[in-house]
Formats: C-alpha cells, structure tokens, sequence
DNA sequence: ATGTATTTATACCGATTGGTATATTTTTAT
DNA sequence: ATAAAAATATACCAATCGGTATAAATACAT
C-alpha cells in the first residue's frame, strides 16, 4: 500500500461522516481540507471531483453497515434467527457512532434522488442488494420449513427495510429512540409471521 | 389581500417545489429567480432571508400534504375507516403531482436533522402532529369498540408513519410503486389487527 | 389626479464555490 | 545517495454564493 493510497483512504474515511451530515450538497470542498488537514491541492492530487470523494465516501458508509450486519447475522444458521439479528443491528444503532448521522442509504436516497443521478444509483443499488438478501434468506427459510410457504418474500424484504429506515429517520428527527424501537417491534412481528 | 400578499404567496408557490426537489442547501437564490421569474430585489423585498423562504415553502408543501389527507379522511365516521383513507392518500401519491419530489416531511427531516435547527423543528412538528392524530383516531376507535382494548396507539402511530415514510423512500428511488404497495399493504395489515 | 408609500429592478458587495496550474516537497526505486 | 516520480502546497481562476444599498417603477389612499 503505497503513501497515495493511504492518504486516499484517509481521506475517504475523515470526509464520510462529513457527507452522510451534511448531504452532497452540504459539503464544501473547504469541509474536506478542513476535516482532513490537507490543502485543496491533496484533495484534488487523490481524486478528479468532489463527485469523486463523495462516491468513495459512500461506498465506504454503506460498507460499514454491512459490515456490522455481515457481523451479527453470520453468527446464526436459522433464516428466522438472521432476520432477527438484523432488527438487533438497528436496534443498536443510536449507540453505533457509525450510524450517528443517520443511515447513509437513506440520506443519499432522499437527497440524490432528483438531483444526482450516480449517488442516486449507489443508493439504488444498496437497497436492491439489501432486498435481495431478504428475499433469499426467506426462502432458504421456506425449503427448509422454517417459513411458511405462502409468505411473499419480496413483500416482505420491502416492508422490512421501509419500517427500518422510516424508523431510523424518526429517531433521528425525535431525538429519542422510542420511535425506531416500535418499528423494529413491528418489524420483529413480520418476522414471527413468516413462520406459520 | 395586497400585491405584495399576492407577490409574496406567489413566490411562495412557485419555490415550494424547487426547495423539496432540491433541499434547502441544493437551492440557490438564483434557483428562486429563475423559477419565478422575479429579481432578487424583488425576493428581498418580500422575505428576509433565504431560509424565510424555505421555512414559508415547508409551511406550504406541508398544507398541501395535510390538505390531501384531510379531504379524504374526512369522509369518514368509524375509526378504521379513517385509518384506512390514509393509507389510500398515500397509494395515490404517486400520480399526484403535490407530491411528485417525495413527501416534504421527509425530506426535511433527513436534510436538516443534523444541518438545519429551524427546519427540522418543522419537520419533528409535523411528524408529532400526524403520530398524534394517529393515537387521538386509534383512541377513539377504543372507546367506540371498533378497536381492541390491547392494542398501543402509539405503537401503532409510529409503525404506520414509519412504514409509509419508509415506503415513499423506496418509491422515489426505485422508480416503480411495487415497494411503496408493499409497505402499504402491510400498513393495511396494522390496521386490521387493531380491530380485534 | 396627485403625492406618498410600497414594491421591484439594477448594480453592487465581500466571501465562497469547485477547480486548476505550477511550484515545492516528499516517496520510492535504483 | 541520488535521480526520477509522485504527492502535496501555494496561489490563482472565473463563477456563484447570500445579501444589500439605492434607484426606478408601481400601487394605493386621499
């Protein structure tokens, strides 16, 4: 790992939470010297535009979260336990500094989606990935008896991730954690009603 | 009602739009001017700032959400049916151009939560005034016997705006309203297990 | 109809925006 | 150790930012 890539990924890392705060729009090129300690000349010597840092800063954000998800939900074997690891990874969010400007999926969705189409499409992609993780697992679930057959999968992955992410905004709008916890409570009872 | 009145409702009216598509950070004065056709004197003379106007076009964006929701619960007597006459604003949404730049709740509440102290006040004061509506509507239904006894009306409250948010979210950046039915239809789902 | 008050347009302000050309420093391979 | 290469800093660019002072034009009460 050469002295370039090093700082290139120091740079990724010190401006993420910077974007997933102030949103694309919000964060100024004088935000990126300023969080970094580097001069504009660093920043513009490591990547061609600010698109370009906030891309990579992106991509890193939602990398966090998968990793804490990949985390807890690889601990199990069941369908119905992984899904509800996944409620437990969002439940610990308000104590996560990770997550502690919001879900960066959520930010980037609401704010890029008519205004910047390659965040838009990062956005885009992260949530597809994230629903077709759902929809597998619950039908793993269904061969191995675990879930019941009726239950639609797509319907449910998209009425998962809409109660998450409906919740993590309210707990960020509120202040406190009651609201994400009742839609994580809710989210906990589709799962129990996956399984007869 | 004065010219400046009208001038002033009319910038109103015209920027709304602009501020929910773009958020506040993404809107420029200019943005302003172009799209109403005035100068900046004339912008000034009637508000004292760039966020006086956006505070003005939340206010107005908001109305026209309530607006919508108000007309169609109100055609209704029992509990339940009122609860689902929200979810049916909310199917509708995506035909209806008031709309067409996402759910102005929402996206304030995710641009401003950790940017913008008097805008996302805003936000978190229409976020309360609708979870209170929900629990007032679902403590009604109680004391009519329409509604179970055991059900949480908050609990409720924040599940359905969660789900619907979340849903709207997923909308917008798939592009397709197979995600926000899904949400809705499990939104539907709450509400009848309210009633017994 | 006229004088006054209000509204709108013009012209400007300093600061900041994203970005670049170039000089200087620091790595890195030999 | 040294030369070539790469990374960083400095200094600058035009354009735009939010905002204001003032002049011109319009609306309105009398």
């Amino acid at each position: 790992m050469t002295k370039a890539d090093k700082t290139k990924q120091f740079i990724i890392e010190k401006t993420a939470p910077v974007f997933n705060r102030k949103g694309y729009a919000g964060t100024s090129i004088s935000d990126l010297t300023d969080v970094t300690g580097l001069t504009k000349g660093s920043i513009y010597g490591n990547f061609e535009s600010k698109d370009d840092v906030a891309l990579a800063a992106f991509d890193y954000n939602f990398s966090r979260v998968t990793q804490l998800v990949a985390d807890k939900v690889g601990r199990y074997q069941h369908s119905v336990d992984k899904l509800k690891a996944y409620v437990a990874v969002y439940a610990a969010l308000p104590a996560d500094p990770v997550l502690q400007y919001g879900c960066p999926v959520l930010n980037t969705a609401v704010e890029a989606d008519d205004t910047h189409p390659a965040l838009k499409e990062k956005a885009r992609k992260a949530i597809n990935g994230w629903k077709r993780a759902l929809v597998t697992l619950v039908k793993e679930g269904q061969e191995r008896k675990e879930i019941k057959k009726s239950a639609s999968a797509t319907a449910f992955a998209l009425s998962f991730i809409a109660l998450i992410e409906g919740g993590v905004m309210l707990w960020k709008l509120t202040g406190n954690e009651e609201a994400l916890a009742a839609a994580l409570k809710t989210a906990k009872r589709l799962i129990k009603d996956l399984e007869k």
